[in-house]
DNA sequence: TGCTTTCCATACCGAGCGGTATATAGTCCC
DNA sequence: GGGACTATATACCGCTCGGTATGGAAAGCA
């Protein structure tokens, strides 16, 4: 198997920047039709949708994908982009809470948010491809680990910097309550993709919130 | 697809009881296949696992396979019946500790040495069938939600004693709690299934139990 | 009106999937 | 020894998978 590495470096989300004016125009929009792929990738995971399903939902033929989105690990990473873009723009406002607490709350909140919606999948697409990629796509778990773990240091730094302001007790390591409020988050996802209902979640985070340590 | 009811119905870890005296005798030990079996499953899921991984690791051929224990569908629910005896017998242990935060720390516990082994695959098996199971196998996954149902039920009222006994303080909701014991649990899992070192995980534990309300 | 270029629709490809038909090998009862 | 019976080995089944070849349709340019 070739590796497609020209095809994940130039990660945009936008497909194509400029319209070609010559030949017949594309009879979809590129954009409405990666939103419907990350539907069902956030659904089914990655080796969970078909190619049958994501064509059907983006309403149109294999050929079409194929020539705009490349196969479907390039499209996976591109509605990866529209992911992070889109459902996990809270993560950089979250960031920049006062407090250690704060940056928990709106973390927390953040994600029972996404998961407790009614239009979006449940669970978190993270959680999904970290958990459920075994067979072949190795690749596209290493993919979705790496961004986890760049934004894991993010909470890291942020909750260094909160121990410094005395926001933390100093018995606390931050970067074991960084694994901790990630697996909390983690463990909602495996929750929401159980059917867990939205009161219960909320009790979760409130739980969470109401030991956390320090302000 | 039809149903394998009579296959679900005696759930036995043991296969043949009673070995029959007539004809050739089987060239294979089913308890080990059937341990064999489980580490394919624990390491790649229900849909990971092909019949082709699952036949040579158990080291028989399929018409062996099919003939001793049913289909795959059969096979795993007997592979789950045997890894909750083995791998998970230490709930029932965790349940009988003398305080809410002592059966919390049997759990952790527990759940850390069976993530932190070296000869097992990481992760739990739980949480990889209700995360994974998307395609066709939401049978496997109501059955693994309904067996992590019960032992969250025994957990519930494990707490609800251990308020009436005031190891919890009054403003925590024994409900709450389980949905948080059972989120960080699950957390571990998907951190262990994405490599995760053994120290952090330790430190994840130590964490929880530092936070942890009541005695 | 050609001609080039690009996109769409249908049908198809090899590979792998879960599962099985068939024939052969091995063990007991008579 | 000869059936009856059961397990094994090989080859095969229909199906779905991701991915593609091919021919025709729609646009700009001349």
């Amino acid at each position: 198997m070739e590796s497609i590495e020209d095809s994940i470096d130039d990660r945009v989300v936008t497909i194509e920047p400029v319209a070609p004016t010559r030949g017949r125009p594309r009879q979809f929009c590129p954009d409405e039709a990666l939103t419907a792929a990350l539907q069902v990738f956030w659904a089914r995971g990655y080796e969970g949708a078909s190619m049958a399903e994501l064509t059907e939902a983006m309403g149109i033929t294999k050929p079409s994908l194929y020539a705009c989105f490349g196969n479907k690990e390039a499209l996976f990473y591109k509605a990866l982009d529209l992911y992070e873009r889109d459902k996990l723009a809270y993560v950089q406002k979250a960031l920049m809470a006062p407090t250690a607490k704060g940056v928990a709350e709106q973390f927390l909140r953040g994600a029972l948010a996404l998961q407790t919606g009614t239009t979006d999948p449940r669970c978190c697409l993270g959680v999904i491809s970290t958990v459920a990629c075994t067979t072949q796509a190795d690749s596209i778990k290493h993919d979705v680990m790496a961004r986890q773990e760049s934004s894991s240091r993010a909470i890291l730094e942020r909750f260094e910097r909160a121990k410094a302001e005395g926001d933390l007790p100093e018995d606390i390591e931050p970067k074991a309550l960084q694994c901790y409020l990630s697996a909390v988050m983690q463990g909602m996802g495996v929750q929401a993709s159980a059917g867990a209902c939205p009161e219960q979640m909320a009790q979760l985070v409130e739980t969470t919130l109401a030991l956390w340590p320090g302000r």
